[in-house]
DNA sequence: AATTTGCCCAACCGCAGTACG
DNA sequence: TCGTACTGCGGTTGGGCAAAT
């Protein structure tokens, strides 16, 4: 775990003839102290003051901010739980990048800290999605094989709960790079429209209803999302269109269309040419095959499938 | 052993909303 | 009603560290 250092980071600023310059950077543990002590005899809030008072050299904003992130006595640390991950994961999916809102879901986390499991974890497995599919549609493939696997050990879990404990099992996913059964998610952007049937049933209908409406631009609403059975085109890319994607500063995109860089889906990424080629593929684990034709059908049962995982997954853990 | 690379996360920044005089 | 200070939020940056080369 790292402390606070008590050794001045080269980016803290000061000056040697004026000792009052506002420092900047890592706490030292001298500080840390300094307002923890401030608050306990005084309490939260009126931060500038309490910078200024405290005798720290910090602004009230970093001050407010070094405590509500890490030296608050309910704040947790360490790994984010399974069912954290979960929590996490779905309430995302309802109200996109609204940190501070899913981080009141989840007592002793902080919006920084779920941030930041965001953008690291989802974004690396997004990378390799990226990969994979840019080169071969296997990534999909294998995405969609180790959803059908985790899918049934969630079925022998649950015909059987004795015999396979999820909780302890480590089910490696394709698309994962860490060999736990973490909530990555990403993929299921697109099952959005699913909602209304899928794993998010069980979410308050008025509630999305308000809070769609503050969402920003970054974020999607349930309202907004892609209505799949409408479209009359497979899923799919053809080589100058993940060109394109790859030309973009925003990095990476999906194959779903949902951009990690800017949290948002791309409307026209969805909106593709059939590029697969007729030959058929076989998904043993499936037990199907995935003609062209067939890619809207898989797109769709994916999203079913996905979707699926969470709404057992729940109950498992219920 | 030295260097590079990538990940993690604390901290900062800018902006918007709110409270208050 | 307006201006200012305060607070909260989301996006971004950069340093530390460990793994890879």
């Amino acid at each position: 775990m790292r402390l606070a250092m008590s050794i001045p980071s080269k980016s803290i600023i000061f000056s040697s003839e004026d000792d009052s310059e506002l420092r900047r950077g890592p706490w030292s543990v001298e500080e840390d102290d300094l307002l923890v002590n401030y608050i306990a005899n005084h309490g939260e809030g009126k931060w500038n003051l309490l910078a200024i008072r405290s005798g720290l050299r910090r602004t009230g904003k970093s001050c407010r901010l070094r405590w509500l992130n890490y030296l608050k006595p309910d704040v947790k640390r360490g790994n984010l739980t399974l069912e954290e991950q979960l929590l996490i994961f779905e309430l995302h999916s309802k109200w996109g990048n609204r940190w501070s809102k899913i981080a009141q879901q989840l007592p002793g986390r902080t919006d920084n800290e779920i941030k930041n499991y965001w953008r690291t974890r989802i974004q690396k497995q997004a990378r390799y999605v990226k990969l994979e599919t840019h080169r071969t549609t296997t990534g999909f493939l294998e995405f969609v094989k180790g959803l059908q696997m985790t899918r049934c050990l969630h079925r022998a879990q649950e015909s059987s709960p004795s015999t396979i404990s999820l909780q302890d099992q480590e089910i490696p996913l394709p698309f994962d790079g860490a060999s736990h059964y973490s909530l990555f998610g990403i993929w299921t952007a697109p099952t959005t429209e699913l909602t209304s049937q899928g794993a998010f049933n069980h979410l308050n209908q008025q509630e999305q209803n308000s809070d769609s409406e503050h969402n920003n631009a970054s974020s999607i609403s349930n309202s907004e999302s892609v209505i799949i059975p409408n479209m009359t085109q497979p899923l799919g890319y053809n080589a100058s269109q993940v060109q394109a994607l790859d030309n973009s500063d925003f990095g990476i995109s999906l194959c779903d269309g949902y951009s990690i860089y800017n949290n948002a889906y791309d409307m026209n990424a969805l909106n593709l040419t059939a590029t697969m080629d007729a030959e058929k593929m076989e998904l043993p684990l499936i037990g199907c095959q995935i003609s062209e034709t067939n890619w809207l059908n898989m797109e769709f049962e994916c999203s079913t499938w996905i979707n699926d995982e969470l709404w057992q997954f729940r109950n498992i853990q219920r």
